[in-house]
Formats: C-alpha cells, structure tokens, sequence
DNA sequence: GTAATAGTGTCTTTTAGACATTATATC
DNA sequence: GATATAATGTCTAAAAGACACTATTAC
C-alpha cells in the first residue's frame, strides 16, 4: 500500500466501495421580538416521528454525466422548500460537517450542516401557517434543546456560537435586518445575537466607524417609533 | 411534498438513491527552517498521475453494523498513513467540506478537508526518504500552487488563510513547537504562519501576558544557540 | 408639557505598534 | 573583548467599557 489518496483494503479508486448517504442540514435564523430564533421541522415519520429537526435533505448525486448538485446548490435547494420564499438573496454559509457513525440509526448518513439569516420580512412568512411543519423557536428558552432529533442539537448549538463569534467582526448582523434600518434596530438584532444588552453610545461610536469606512450610508426618510423623535434611517453602501 | 427532510423525487428515506464517495483531505502543516510547510503527496495513478496532491482517502462506510469509521478517525487514519508516525496526539480539526459536482472527473467525491499541526521532531521523521511520495513544500514559495491535483489548491489556499486568522486568537502555534521552547521559537513560529516578521519586545509583552494566564510556565533549564546568551525554557500548562 | 425614543461626549482601561539599549553567555 | 542572542521599557494610537444628559417629535 502507498501513502496518500491510494486504495486501502476495502476501497478502490473505481468507487465499488460502500458509500454513505449525504445531506445537508440548515440552521435557520432570523430575529422576531428582539430575540434570535430558529426555525425547525416537526418530523412525522419513524424512527424520529414527533420530534422537532432542523430541516434538511439529502444531497442529490449522480455517478455520471453531471454527477448531480452542489452542496450549495443543495442547501439553498433545502432552504426554499423549508421556507417556500425565494431565497437566492439569502445569506448561508457552510458551519461544519457532522458524519459521527451510528449518528442515524437507519444508515450511514453524513451531513454538512448550514447556516442562513433570514430577514424579518423573510421570516415573517414562515412559519406561520397554524398547521405548518416549521415553526420558530427563540434560542433563549423556547427550543426543546434536549430533544431535538439525531445530534441536531449539537449541530444548533455550534451554529449559535458560530454567529455570536462573527457579529462583531463581519457584517452577518446586516442580513437579519431590513434593507433600511435604524441605528437602534442594528443595535436590537447585535444584542439579539450576543443574547446581552449594549450600551447606546458605545454602539452608536462603533457604528459612527462603520460610516466613515462606508460600509453604511444614509438613506432617505426617517422612522417614527410610537410617539418619539423620528430616527435616521440608514442602508448598505454596495 | 411535505417540508423538511421529507424523499424529494429520486430519495427514499430507506436509501435507493444515488450515493457519493465520501473522502478525507489533510493540509498537513509544520514549521521547518523557519518557514510554513505543507505536506503533499505525489500520485502515480490516472486522472491525476504525476501530479502533487493533499494527502487523503475514503472513508470506511457501511450501512449495517457499526457503519463504519467516524469522520475524525478517518482523518487520523490518513494522517497516520501519510506521515507513518503515531498521531493519536496530533492537533487536528476540520476545516471545509468541498463537493462540487465534477470536482473529481472519475465520480462524485464529496471530501471533507481537514488541517493538522505537526511538531518540528514529527515533522523531521516525515518525507525525508528520497524516494518518498511525500514531500514538504513551503508555502512561501514551494508549492506547485496551479499544479495541485482537482481543487486542491483551493482547499490549501484556505487552510493557510484559517491558520493564520487563528494564531493571534487561540493556542495553535503550540501545537507547531516541542514541549519546552523558548521565546524566540514561538516567536518565529508566529511568523512562520503569518509570514511576516514581528517585534520582539511586543511579543514578549503577549507572552508576559500568557505566563501572567496560566497558560504557560517555566520549564527546567536554559537553551543554546550559538555562542549566546542562553534562553529561559518554557512549557505550556495543563 | 409630558411621554418616548433619538442622539451626543468624556474618562478610563486595554491592546497593538514603533523604537534602542543593556545583559549574559561563548569563543 | 568581540560576538551573538536574550531580555527589558516608554511613548503613542486605536478600540472597548462605563457612565448621564440634551434633542426632537407625537400626543
């Protein structure tokens, strides 16, 4: 035997070896009530009928002509027929792949687990027919953590570590937000995220940055809140 | 069609569909004369023959009994296969999985990337036959970068981008030295993964740092080099 | 004018970057 | 004492955390 990619015993390079199935799983976010929710799948079928999942779904392959779909291509696939909108705008963005072995009882099954950030507009059509299969739970005490199917809990638990490490250093806050925003609603969805309040001010120098680098500038009108100071509203400079 | 991980068109739950190969690729990296290296294998089989290429191979798969190795074991069985030193203590952690259809011409291979730190000593025992497959490439001007078998290049690409993002904000760099160590070494490690130089008396401020953490400790003994003042050795704590 | 949110400024602490000299060992 | 590396201190700049008051609008 040789070092490397080479055959190992059971194993050829023409592919007569045994193979797994492989799917993707998504842990979809978007913010409702100032709290980060996630939106599962109650599962009807054996072995995990009655449990809350992350949706999800096989990857489609073939082992000629085209071989079949991209994973990506596969995730924003799953991703619409969770949410039936659009979602070529989405934000997703692979979190890992999860392939430990009798991780489902039924087969060999390996998934590499997404994220995607809805908008509250997004988000608002989901989830809310009264018998749907979806429904959003908040991260902070609504989801039946501990009862989740498979290892999905695992799988979410990563994904809400993941985004909370990027808020502050990339711009995935934007996706959770309307296209126009005020400073107070950017600073609602970070606190959102992180699960912990901010101080205004410091949030609005931070933000003041943030438009002298020009990642945001302003646009027209402004935005009345009940009966205060209207504020300004702002938009992504692209 | 129902939501959710519901048989789409050609999928059962039961498994009749299509399934891909599923692989492991390892960006082996060490530090040697100063400098990030990374392992590569040389292929001798068709499509790719001739070709350097990252180190990996199937994983061991089965849909009945235990269904195989997990992912992490596979990846520590390559990385034993391709280095033929004991690894159980090796750094390892995954990285990406990359299945773009067509990727590999032969099949679909979805293959789930992996990077590996190996200590100085380790790395010395690794691709120093001169017959070998394997071979160290430095990543500051070696590497065949445009010759890499499929889209190997662009999963060294992002192993050497994530290292380098991580060595400021986590404990990698120790994984790269031996044991006990002085400044000056993890110093050069840093700039060895970020190829760039840094100052001294900052350093030693982020290491003063580290001791005043816990995180590190001093070690018995003194090292030379040269006909020079000897350094303080160091151990990390555990 | 009252209620409600928008918007502003300062002090302190921490961290990173730039920069030159002294200390200790070998030869 | 010449050489080579180890080790140290200060000034400055950028960013985060803590903290209280004024501005503008609807009602």
């Amino acid at each position: 035997m040789t070092h490397g990619r080479a055959p190992s015993a059971q194993q050829t390079e023409t592919g007569t070896h045994e193979r797994p199935s492989v799917a993707v799983d998504l842990v979809i976010f978007a913010v409702i009530n100032s709290s980060l929710h996630v939106l599962l799948t109650h599962r009807k079928a054996p072995p995990f009928d009655g449990v809350w999942a992350l949706p999800g779904g096989f990857v489609q392959v073939s082992n000629s002509g085209s071989q079949g779909e991209n994973l990506e291509d596969a995730a924003h696939r799953e991703l619409e027929q969770a949410t039936s909108i659009p979602t070529h705008t989405c934000f997703i963005q692979q979190l890992h792949t999860f392939g430990k072995a009798g991780r489902d009882p039924r087969m060999r099954v390996i998934t590499v687990a997404w994220y995607a950030l809805l908008s509250p507009i997004n988000a608002h059509r989901v989830g809310t027919e009264p018998e749907g299969a979806s429904q959003w739970f908040s991260t902070e005490d609504d989801v039946p953590w501990m009862r989740l199917a498979i290892d999905h809990a695992e799988i979410l638990d990563l994904a809400v570590e993941r985004i909370r490490s990027q808020v502050d250093t990339s711009e995935i806050a934007f996706e959770l937000i309307p296209d126009t925003f005020t400073v107070a609603e950017l600073q609602s969805t970070h606190e959102a995220i992180k699960a912990r309040r901010s101080d205004a001010r410091n949030f609005r120098r931070r933000f003041q940055r943030m438009v002298e680098d020009g990642l945001v500038m302003e646009a027209p009108g402004k935005r009345h809140r009940g009966r205060a100071r209207p504020a300004q509203v702002w938009q992504r400079n692209r």
